[in-house]
DNA sequence: GTCTATAGGCAGATAGAC
DNA sequence: GTCTATCTGCCTATAGAC
């Protein structure tokens, strides 16, 4: 109250705590919650397992603390729209930035990856309610634009299924990518690549004209 | 040698060696290689753990045969094909086929994608070799087909990993997809659904013209 | 062939020294 | 705040009774 913390302790502190949730993110993501161990986790994160406990408390915690961490990445990658703007503008920007988060956040979208696979145990209530709500509004807006005319009649549903399949692959199936290209690795051009692909089809495919050539 | 195996025997080990092989698939699918235990297989299975053990010789080994049973089913679908055939017809057949597999074998899907995942320990030699060497079979022939104008020129890699991810996508993130949809389970015809709309959104979005209406 | 008992090791978590 | 030592329990695997 009175005293002010010394800045190294503090700066200490948040570097491990940074450390630890890079490497649990890490772990988690390729064992899953039960595969991943504290002593792998510590391991990585270049300290010892107790001192992991000291600092979240437990490995439910620690889980719970990196889904949270990336379900607020993911909103704030999710901005509103409405039927006055342009589907073309919307569907790309939709796409583009999903696929940002995957190259920017693959341990983050592995470990989203890792938990439904498992059926989701801990995230039900989100994908329910919150996700499901955001989902469907979209969708009204997109069956209110092939209403008129500005798109074709797609189940709009599916639709966002398929951006979210098609950008997710790049870090989920990462290994495979990387052994069927024979890559070490993406670089961002790569990316660039992809993304524009997945542009071009998923916007022709669904009769959305976009404006660059 | 001399003495004929009684069928009785026989049958019970075939029972005994699916329900191992059936039990332990979802339990690894749900938990990757590390979290899967025998102990849960082995209650899944309705079987003592040691009876596992005894059947199998080992996690390990239990693991292997089930990638191997997988990769036979996804070989067993893979035809195929040449610059004569027609292109709507083979890319509608590849994404039938790909996403039938995902119906009827979730939990094999699941454990592909939960290995891939943690960087594919078991599956390196397959990724780089055998399906490296059939995607880019198929590759060529998709660059064959949009230099005689039958498609567009995309990248032929590119669109194999949009088939696949867009399909593999029911069987790995069912969880999320049931919580969104509000189902309890997707039923036939929403895979039909499904693949109608795959269908529709890939082929006009590659240039491909779909001879059905 | 099937099961019980158990070995030997690693898990998550905590108590207490410094 | 940090680390060593340790508790309890579950893990894979096997030996041996039946």
């Amino acid at each position: 109250m009175t005293t002010i913390t010394a800045p190294e302790a503090t700066r200490t502190r948040l570097r491990n705590e940074r450390a630890i949730l890079d490497a649990a993110e890490q772990v988690f993501a390729r064992h899953g919650y039960r595969g991943a161990s504290v002593q792998a986790i510590a391991e990585a994160a270049g300290l010892p397992k107790s001192n992991v406990l000291y600092y979240v408390g437990s490995k439910r915690q620690l889980y719970v603390t990196l889904l949270e961490r990336m379900m607020e990445r993911w909103n704030a990658m999710l901005d509103d729209i409405s039927v006055d703007d342009d589907p073309a503008e919307v569907l790309e920007a939709f796409i583009r930035s999903k696929m940002e988060l995957t190259r920017t956040h693959p341990q983050g979208s592995r470990l989203f990856a890792a938990e439904v696979l498992q059926g989701a145990p801990f995230l039900q209530d989100y994908l329910r309610g919150e996700l499901r709500g955001w989902v469907h509004a979209r969708a009204k807006v997109f069956e209110q634009w092939a209403a008129k005319d500005l798109m074709d009649p797609v189940d709009p549903v599916w639709l966002i299924f398929l951006i979210w399949s098609s950008t997710q692959h790049y870090a989920d199936f990462e290994a495979q990518v990387l052994g069927i290209t024979g890559r070490e690795a993406l670089e961002a051009s790569d990316y660039q690549d992809i993304t524009d692909f997945l542009c071009r089809i998923i916007l022709k495919g669904c009769g959305v004209v976009s404006r660059r050539p």
